[in-house]
DNA sequence: GTTCCTGCAAAAGCTTTGCAGAAGA
DNA sequence: TCTTCTGCAAAGCTTTTGCAGGAAC
């Protein structure tokens, strides 16, 4: 999986995506702030830099890039909807303290296998919650 | 962890938490439903027997059992909240074809721990999807 | 009598949809 | 020219809050 900003690009030119000014600073975005943020927090630091940018554009490009399977969406909370750009399998630490996210590498393959013979697993997700060491 | 009903009953009475006709349906659904279900659903099929219910007690009630660490919250899709009674260690599988949530055994020891030192973790979840040996 | 619980109505918050104008091919 | 993208405004949903009446102790 290509978790580069210019292979990114290129992948999306190859399957005729425009990559119009916006969507290149939201994936720009995405690239430089793995914290997994909210659309929120996205809208708010790319306000700064592009005054008319509005919140549906970035709910497109985020749905866009999540049909295409370039990111993906972290619910490790109920109320609230993250982003990952990267796609090699991680699990996610969210601090409860600080609320902020972090990566770590887990095993997939030793995961749960004798309960699901005969189901088509497509998608693994691990979320941890808890304090981070800064916080403690 | 406390899984039946009586044992539950008895652990709300010991927490002074009145055990009114309403939250000893929704206990009892839950119970008798661990399909995981949303509060719609839950609603939806109360209030046939409840007619005078609201979703509010029904959120009152899930807020209180998880308050008091006796559900847990399933967020699987971000745009479904799920409720959970058995709190047990254990993955939730996802059926993108029927919406079914099926439960498997996870060994949450054998999990991530070489990132996660200095991390105090409180809370492991496992979220899989795919399609369910029914629908495939 | 005091505290806690229920449930209606309203508010809040996040996400999606409709659509007109702009930009790009 | 035709298609696609942007962004405002409105709509849609789920969840929370305020509050008055009622039940439990």
């Amino acid at each position: 999986m290509e978790t580069s900003f210019e292979g990114l690009k290129a992948e999306l030119k190859k399957r005729n995506i425009q990559i119009s000014y916006q969507r290149l600073k939201v994936i720009e975005y995405l690239m430089n702030n793995q914290c997994h943020p909210t659309v929120e927090r996205i809208f708010s630091d790319l306000q700064k830099e592009i005054p008319t940018l509005s919140k549906t554009t970035i709910y497109n490009t985020l749905k866009m890039l999540i049909d295409e399977g370039l990111a993906r969406l972290i619910t490790i909370e109920d109320n609230e909807t993250r982003y990952d750009i990267v796609i090699e399998n991680h699990g996610h630490f969210k601090c409860e303290s600080c609320g902020q996210i972090y990566n770590f590498d887990v095993d997939f393959d030793s995961l749960g296998c004798d309960d699901l013979e005969g189901f088509k697993i497509l998608d693994k997700d691990v979320y941890f919650k808890g304090i981070c060491p800064r916080c403690l």
